[in-house]
DNA sequence: AGGGTTCGAGAACGTTCGTTCTTGACCGGG
DNA sequence: CCCGGTCAAGAACGAACGTTCTCGAACCCT
């Protein structure tokens, strides 16, 4: 009963989870929203009811349909030296946990429902790198390794973000190397 | 000729500093920081021009007074598993880092005068790091290995601002095992 | 066809934002 | 002594903020 949405509900939290990843959450004001999602105003505070329902909403999404999957493809697939290489390069050219490392620094200390997805996120990250990296880096290192691997791929996509440039090739499978992941084990020199 | 200042303009600064570093640069109002800082806010304006004004002047006292001092006491003593575990620890429990975590993240990839200063004081750190992993960390890990390590110890920090817990003392000693670096190298025992 | 309900469009709300202005107190030099 | 200049105090500015309201159009169900 009643008028049926004019817009795609989930592709209206996927653009405001890539504007928030851009300028944050303060940075982000409801006009912005409502331009950049061509949804109008009442619509959005009827749908989500706040603007931190839709930050909340877009975290979760974000979460959901990025990061979780990314985390489990290169749990299962490929070693340790590619998951540093496609962190260090941004993953796809995409988003790639920019949200989660906004909402991280921006809001997990001050919002605690941000915080829980955000450990969320970070606990998904811990159990990729883990798998990626093998017993090496999983269980040798120390029982809770993968968190050291899992900070350092954190830093690399903050560097990114930064837009600071990020080690080369033969730093990352160096670095790899030094945990035995797959791919790059052994030696490591520098060929460009 | 005048009146003189009857407030201390470093002191300003640094706990503009602080507030910035807590609630990020756009999380902070120009009343919050007149407020803390106890200064008028004509004074204010005079003095620093504008909000940002005042930003980028923590900002730099932020890597003045704390980051490059931090990592050259880092770079002569200590080693690599001694600056992993201050790292994860949060230094000495101030600010250590929060403002250009901060920065790095919200600020520096839209303000280039921001950007400058966060690879300023990413690029310390990186020099940091290398001195402290020594021939193991800086030559042998690759060309840029050190810049791999100042990456943990972003993500360490990241971690920490979030507000999820870190890795255990002993992932953090097998971890800087796995570099040789000074104090811990070898052998990786739980021992907590 | 018509009632009930939800929608989209946009004006408007009070508050807070960053910034500027006005006013009077204070101090050093002639 | 008093004058030029800098200070602190706070009101005030227009703009932008997040949120709410009013209104007519669109749609499903009986």
């Amino acid at each position: 009963m009643g008028r049926p949405r004019a817009f795609d509900e989930d592709r209206a939290v996927e653009t405001a989870a890539e504007l928030f990843a851009l300028r944050g959450y303060e940075g982000t004001s409801v006009d912005d929203l409502v331009t950049g999602l061509g949804v109008h105003r009442g619509s959005l505070y009827k749908v989500f009811g706040s603007k931190r329902g839709l930050y909340l909403a877009a975290l979760r999404r974000h979460l959901d349909q990025e990061v979780l999957p990314l985390a489990a493809a290169l749990g299962t697939a490929g070693g340790l030296a590619e998951l540093l290489v496609q962190a260090a390069a941004g993953f796809d050219g995409g988003p790639a946990g920019g949200l989660l490392l906004s909402a991280a620094v921006e809001r997990a200390g001050s919002d605690p429902e941000v915080g829980a997805l955000v450990a969320e996120g970070l606990a998904a990250l811990d159990t990729a790198v883990a798998r990626a990296a093998g017993p090496a880096g999983g269980e040798s290192a120390g029982p809770a390794g993968a968190e050291m691997l899992a900070a350092t791929v954190l830093g690399l996509r903050l560097r990114a973000r930064a837009g600071v440039g990020g080690p080369s090739a033969a730093s990352l499978l160096a670095f790899a190397g030094r945990f035995g992941g797959t791919g790059a084990a052994g030696g490591a020199e520098p060929t460009g």
